[in-house]
DNA sequence: GCAAAAGTGTTTGCCTTACACCCATGA
DNA sequence: TCATGGGTGTAAGGCAAACACTTTTGC
């Protein structure tokens, strides 16, 4: 086996020939889509304290920005824009969540291509989503570039009775046929002031593949609910193999703190004994505690490097 | 909340300054990559019965094209081709795999995109990849297009000790620092004459992203092992779901032949009574059975609709 | 008859669930 | 002191791994 010579040349030797031919390659004459990076970053935040004892409750929120031009000019969008030559896919999306909203060096985890034509009256361009966790309180908000504001919402996402009121959904698989595979959910966005929201019918496909279709949306630009509610259920099947839970708290962080992430995105109370002793392999305690809270102090524990991967069977 | 009143139009009022600046939007002076769609066609194969009674041993297998035209000419490379206006880019990986193959009418799985600057040596291309499984004996190969032959390849994919030879890499994640998070995988693709192989090295990254490296490559176009190994990790990780089985199986199947799909992907021996108690609850069985093999006939399923969907916890 | 696979039953042990209970703090 | 969250223990039940065993066929 040959050692490949550069970054993308494994073990092949014409030389002269391949190079003339590339020479020619006539790469001009297709039309080419504009291709963009789309960024659903999600943090959490605790709400206001109701007393000295009680823990704020915990929201879910992401970052949208304002469109400050043509078209849905005024409509909230996801931070995002298009690729340049010469950076992948993954660096456009970190250098636009920059440019438009100041956030910074977070990771990111690839979701989907949307790429509908139609999908954007401005033309053909497709877009890769990702989804990114930040810490909203190391960043000040600094909205530039083709953003008008950028602000963080909190989210609601739940599932809805078909085509009827708020509610839970259980007996929608009663429903014969491909309705069985068809669920509505209500995307809710408030910053306090405003409140943005969507329909989404969400669609089980063939090869276990989800499928969204905007029924209606309110202030979403684009088919951004689309690509919001992906994020949130791609974010509910992947925290449980409890690799991502982390990327929401700080290095050090209280085993409470960790497990209202998981609470926050499965919109669902776990029981904190069960919790704990789930997650007591992925962590291990520091010496610090937390204090002033009108109880018993927290320990304080960081990741625990190198441990075993869940391989769910 | 106001009804939708086109595909990609929700809520918005501002008709006349909006048109008026759609047709000024200058789309053409920013430079555009071209978008390709890869597939990763995945079938399992029987190899050849020993004896009457033997049932034949199953391989995971998957479709190449034989590169007619430069760059990497006459190496293998996934099915695949160039986004069109108009299309989608599902639709034009299965228009791509018609195309250059024959295959027709598979179920899609998204996979990533795959954007560095430089991994195509013609220029400015980013690749989204998808995963599809189809039955191998349906379809008669008809490379067209491009592709000057389309195989089916047995796949091996296996760790390795990190800079050694093959083995188990079970004592990899004794090594230190980084180290820990890295594991080497050799890929080796066989159709009976030809053998084209790669050496990848996996890395786990923050938010439980898996990325690829290329260490070594021999025979396999492009990044095209980076996509494949992707694929199969996916595919791995996905199984345990219960939906994506069925996609390589026939509408009738007996238990056995579905537990050849797990143990093919898996590359793992698993315990008859146990997984036919797992998948009980997402098959029925028939009435009808198989004959003509050497031993006592096997009921045929099929998949039952609407069963539970594995969320796991 | 016999080899091979289809299919069922059973034991064991672990993991999850649910809940009861104690601990430590600051206003 | 007491409300509140931090933290531990434990019994019950379910699931899964492993293995033993029976059934049914074609040659």
């Amino acid at each position: 086996m040959s050692e490949g010579k550069g970054p993308e040349r494994y073990g092949r030797t014409e030389g002269r020939e391949e190079e003339y031919f590339l020479s020619e390659y006539e790469q001009e004459k297709y039309e080419r889509p504009s291709v963009a990076a789309d960024i659903v970053t999600i943090t959490i935040r605790k709400g206001k304290s109701v007393n000295f004892r009680r823990a704020p409750k915990r929201y879910l929120s992401l970052l949208l920005v304002k469109r400050g031009q043509h078209p849905f000019r005024g409509c909230w969008a996801l931070p995002g824009g298009f690729l340049r030559k010469g950076e992948s896919i993954e660096e456009c999306a970190l250098r636009e969540l920059r440019e438009e909203t100041g956030v910074d060096r977070v990771t990111l985890l690839p979701l989907e291509c949307f790429s509908d034509p139609g999908r954007d009256p401005r033309g053909w361009i497709i877009s890769n989503a990702f989804i990114s966790a930040a810490s909203h309180e190391q960043y000040q908000l600094t909205p530039k570039a083709d953003a008008a504001d950028a602000k963080w919402f909190d989210v609601r996402y739940r599932s809805v009775r078909k085509g009827g009121e708020a509610g839970d959904a259980e007996d929608a698989t009663l429903l014969s046929g491909d309705a069985a595979a068809e669920t509505d959910h209500l995307l809710t966005l408030t910053d306090g002031e405003l409140t943005i929201r969507a329909l989404l019918r969400e669609r089980r496909c063939k090869f276990g593949k989800i499928e969204f279709e905007i029924v209606e949306s309110e202030g979403i630009a684009f088919d951004h609910a689309k690509i919001i509610a992906a994020a949130i259920h791609k974010l509910r099947k992947e925290i449980h193999d409890n690799e991502i839970g982390f990327e929401f708290v700080q290095e050090l962080f209280t085993l409470a703190e960790l497990q209202q992430v998981y609470e926050v995105i499965l919109d669902e109370a776990l029981l904190m004994p069960n919790f704990r002793r789930k997650l007591s392999e992925y962590v291990e305690a520091t010496e610090e505690v937390t204090t002033g809270a009108g109880h018993r102090p927290a320990k304080l524990f960081r990741r625990k490097e190198g441990a075993p991967r869940r391989e769910e069977h």
